[in-house]
DNA sequence: GATACGTGGCT
DNA sequence: TAGCCAAGTAT
């Protein structure tokens, strides 16, 4: 009952979008560059990013080589920049500890900066083809609906969601199970209108059978974002992005008008290590080699 | 466990 | 329109 793995490795046989981390192909290096990038990150925005990324720097070595303002820069507009810093860091630690070559067990991947109990499984699954649980949102509430038959999953715990999808692998393809069960949840069992006429695994959805209840876990709160240091941050380091030269504070100035909110982000970019002040007093990316 | 951390598309 | 949501991690 409730979640074939054959079905659904069926299922991502016949459906599965052509994604080009998922190519024969790709190397490892590209499954987590991938990874890192799809962190709260839309595939569609993705995408052209990750082959600029490639194209550029096919190695953890070469990225490795690249300066931190030329990776943010690259990494444009995805978000979350500071994941940018961290991937560099491990492109680093990978060149200079690990032979650049990306580690193949989850104890050596989780020590490497930026990466969690999320990407470090998906690496080792997805580059590697080991079987072990990997637990994304998709899979939390993929697991929540057709297994607990429950509306969406709640508050996430680490340990009680791996051990869910680790009694849910199969001893074959668990690889491909786990990418299956990820695919199931971004394009059928969505967040907000699942398309249950789509789904592989209908027949034995526990949400089915228990009459779709809506969900009835600890209230969710949304993130604000507007007024919020973290669009500040954004608007300034949107400045830096936009110039190869360092600039004085005033052009900074300019994208906010709370001075007070103002510097307290510039300053929290400066402690992050994505903003530099110069000798001279002016703000840059940050130029390390 | 709660919170901070970007950005933009969709409903 | 305002809010929801997107392959999480670090603290």
């Amino acid at each position: 009952m409730s979640l074939d793995a054959q079905t659904l490795i069926d299922w991502f046989a016949d459906t599965a979008r052509d994604l080009p981390w998922r190519k024969p192909e790709c190397t490892a290096w590209g499954v987590l560059v991938s990874e890192i990038m799809l962190q709260q990150t839309p595939v569609a925005r993705v995408e052209p990013i990750w082959h600029e990324w490639l194209e550029r720097w096919p190695t953890p070595s070469a990225m490795a080589a690249a300066s931190q303002g030329d990776v943010l820069r690259a990494w444009g507009k995805l978000g979350y920049p500071r994941r940018a810093l961290r991937l560099h860091e491990a492109a680093r630690a990978i060149s200079n500890d690990h032979d650049d070559v990306v580690p193949d067990d989850v104890d050596t991947l989780l020590a490497l900066p930026g990466i969690g109990a999320y990407t470090a499984r998906a690496v080792a699954a997805f580059a590697y083809g080991q079987r072990c649980p990997v637990v994304d949102t998709n899979v939390r509430r993929v697991v929540a609906r057709a297994v607990h038959g429950a509306g969406d999953a709640g508050p996430p715990s680490t340990t009680r969601d791996m051990n869910d999808v680790q009694v849910l692998l199969p001893e074959q393809d668990a690889a491909v199970f786990s990418a299956a069960l990820m695919e199931l949840g971004a394009v059928v069992c969505t967040a907000r209108t699942p398309k249950c006429a789509d789904c592989p695994v209908f027949d034995t959805c526990a949400w089915q059978h228990n009459g779709r209840p809506a969900y009835d876990g600890p209230v969710k709160v949304v993130q604000k974002f507007a007024g919020t240091d973290r669009q500040v941050r954004g608007l300034l380091l949107d400045v830096l992005r936009g110039t190869p030269d360092p600039v004085a504070k005033t052009r900074l100035d300019v994208v906010w008008s709370d001075a007070g909110q103002r510097d307290r982000c510039l300053d929290s970019l400066l402690v992050d290590g994505l903003v530099e002040q110069t000798a001279t007093g002016l703000f840059a990316l940050p130029g390390e080699h």
